[in-house]
DNA sequence: AAGACGAAAGTGGTTGA
DNA sequence: TCAACAACTTTCGTCTT
């Protein structure tokens, strides 16, 4: 396996996996670097003072919806020893059982093998993407809700997934497109936009159609646009939805539109092309915006 | 040469009979 | 289920900076 990770303790690189623990181990210095290999990005912490007397603690890993076993099961190891390390005595058959039993409780159904597929398909579509990881976790819940309403039957993991990202992503209110969706799915767009709205259907999911100016932060740090334009392009978009004139219009078009207003307004001039690129729209839907908004809010392009 | 403009034809999703 | 429809895209020729 290789690393390019580095020990946080002796910055040696000199590191190992071992595999059997699912530990990252610095061979200088012994320092457990990462005790989970499934999900290696992730950092967890423990807020004392709120835990206290919450009957919160716990041993091992956090529990996260994130396994399919929430991280919660226990091991028996291959070797015959207990926790202590002292050899178990007792009876050798007894033990193979225990084993066998722990295998087919733990992934012996093919909910739990899907499940187990789907959350680290989850995890990897959201690290991709930059999600916070209160997302991934919404998303990790939705797909179980999506199983347990036999949603999946008939259809790909990867596509409920990625549809599962996207509905979370726009009930949480930082919405991305279908096609920024597509691009870290391994589903088509057309498929997921089929599979998403199923799901809203069948699980009476409430998905308000999102606000132009949801994009607007994102737009505009993608443009390396300072927060007086963004603050600009928002001001054009209260008003414009205050007047009812975003019916039917697309929400990222008319945020892309605002925002190229506004790097006009405030001598960081964006070309259509930028603007369009970082909404992933053409430049002709942002003229076609522009203008109408140009025309709505008596703007005075002129320097 | 790059950016902006606009016409025209095409695509995919929604809506309402 | 189908057709109508508005938003949006693609393409391309022309004008402006």
């Amino acid at each position: 396996m290789s690393t390019e990770v580095k020990c946080s303790d002796c910055g040696s690189r000199d590191i190992h996996h071992d595999d059997a623990r699912g530990e990252v181990v610095c061979n200088t210095c012994g320092l457990v670097i990462s005790e989970s290999a499934i999900d290696p990005g992730a950092e967890w912490r423990v807020f004392a003072d709120q835990d206290k007397g919450g009957g919160m603690e716990r041993a091992g890993q956090k529990s996260t919806q994130l396994l399919h076993d929430k991280g919660l099961s226990t091991d028996i190891d291959w070797q015959n020893k207990d926790f202590s390390g002292k050899a178990i005595t007792g009876n050798r058959s007894q033990l193979y059982r225990m084993r066998k039993w722990q295998r087919r409780a733990r992934v012996a159904n093919s909910g739990e093998r899907n499940l187990a597929v789907a959350l680290a398909e989850v995890v990897r579509m959201c690290s991709q993407m930059d999600l916070p990881k209160s997302i991934t976790e919404e998303a990790g819940v939705l797909y179980r809700k999506a199983q347990q309403a036999k949603i999946c039957r008939g259809r790909s993991i990867e596509a409920v997934v990625a549809a599962v990202v996207y509905i979370t992503c726009r009930i949480t209110d930082i919405p991305r497109t279908l096609d920024e969706v597509a691009q870290h799915a391994r589903a088509g767009r057309k498929e997921i936009g089929r599979t998403s709205r199923f799901i809203v259907r069948k699980l009476k999911i409430r998905v308000h159609t999102p606000k132009a100016r949801e994009y607007v932060a994102r737009f505009c740090s993608k443009l390396q646009l300072d927060a007086t334009v963004e603050a600009k392009a928002s001001e054009m978009i209260r008003e414009i939805e205050k007047r009812g004139e975003d019916n039917g219009k697309g929400p990222v078009s008319i945020c892309a539109a605002a925002i190229y207003i506004a790097s006009i307004l405030l001598g960081q001039r964006r070309t259509q092309r930028e603007c369009s690129d970082a909404a992933g729209i053409t430049e002709v839907t942002i003229r076609n915006r522009y203008k109408e908004i140009v025309a709505l809010l008596d703007i005075n392009l002129e320097v």
